[in-house]
DNA sequence: CGTTTAGTTCGGTAATTAGCGAACCTAGAG
DNA sequence: CTCTAGGTTCGCTAATTACCGAACTAAACG
């Protein structure tokens, strides 16, 4: 019953991270078991093997990928081989969206300047002010990532001393 | 000089909304092209099918897809069998991210009554902070989203008015 | 009625991607 | 030095995708 409840989710979670993220299926689902099911002391790799019904191999080519992307990190135990994968902090996490939010800003910039340059007719200017507010709608976005961010960062580090 | 400037914002746009939206290369040019170029009247079929430099076909199955996805739409004008296509109104373009916040949002609620009846141990009680907190964040952005979609209705509408 | 214009549909192909198994590597234990 | 546990790397295959040209359709014009 609870089993499957996690199952519901992890699946749910796969679904959104694929389509969110652009990855691939197993990815997606490492990904949401490590959120739901590994947050007290991680998964090993051969944990995820089982878990996943996947071949080394594939574990292997998806976990190396969700670390690049920093979606995940592992740690290492003493006197111990194996490697210890964890998702990572929310504040890791929410750091792609603004990097995201932060190429729209780039990108409308530019816009801005193409349109303040080449506006010639009056129904072209309404072009511009839509862009004037839609940079301002960005850099609220980013700030209220910021403003996020480090929330999560506090809760984390306050997490850390309590240890 | 201005044509060079013009082609390289299409270019940005294209990788841009090719992984953001995650279409096709060509889709994602279409929708560049009448965002900055289609803006004043609009495209015929017949003019990306040249400005693409692609086959009918391509550009028939892309531009369905962008209707599909409502990014752009077509008008037709009386006496002329033509559809002129144009980027939507940013209003509706900002629609998808709200889609997908609400998304997040029935995520992290299925999330937050998993972890509330799983809790066992304190290490787990960050994570149900974290969602908390997660949860508070996804609200504002929500928030944000709809205070711009209703800021440019507004615009739009005044616009029509002009005309 | 046939012709033209505007666009769609269909079948095919080349390129990319997700996942697999088998062989391989490497640090530490004995 | 040899063995083993813990991964990684390397082809390979099956599925999917992006785009194409050619054939088709449907509305309007003469």
């Amino acid at each position: 019953m609870m089993q499957e409840e996690k199952q519901e989710l992890i699946e749910m979670f796969g679904v959104h991270f694929e389509q969110l993220y652009n990855i691939p299926p197993l990815a997606s689902r490492i990904l949401g078991t490590l959120i739901i099911d590994g947050c007290k002391s991680g998964l090993t790799f051969e944990e995820l093997v089982d878990k996943m019904q996947a071949s080394k191999s594939s574990i292997s080519t998806n976990i190396n990928l969700l670390l690049k992307m920093e979606k995940i990190y592992y740690f290492t135990v003493l006197g111990d081989r194996k490697k210890y994968f964890k998702a990572s902090p929310l504040s890791q996490r929410l750091n792609n969206y603004l990097t995201l939010v932060n190429n729209e800003l780039v990108l409308i910039d530019k816009i801005i300047k193409y349109r303040e340059k080449n506006t010639c007719c009056p129904q072209e200017k309404i072009n511009l002010l839509n862009s004037y507010a839609y940079k301002e709608h960005m850099e609220k976005a980013e700030q209220l990532l910021l403003t996020t961010i480090t929330k999560f960062k506090d809760i984390e580090e306050k997490n850390q001393l309590n240890k």
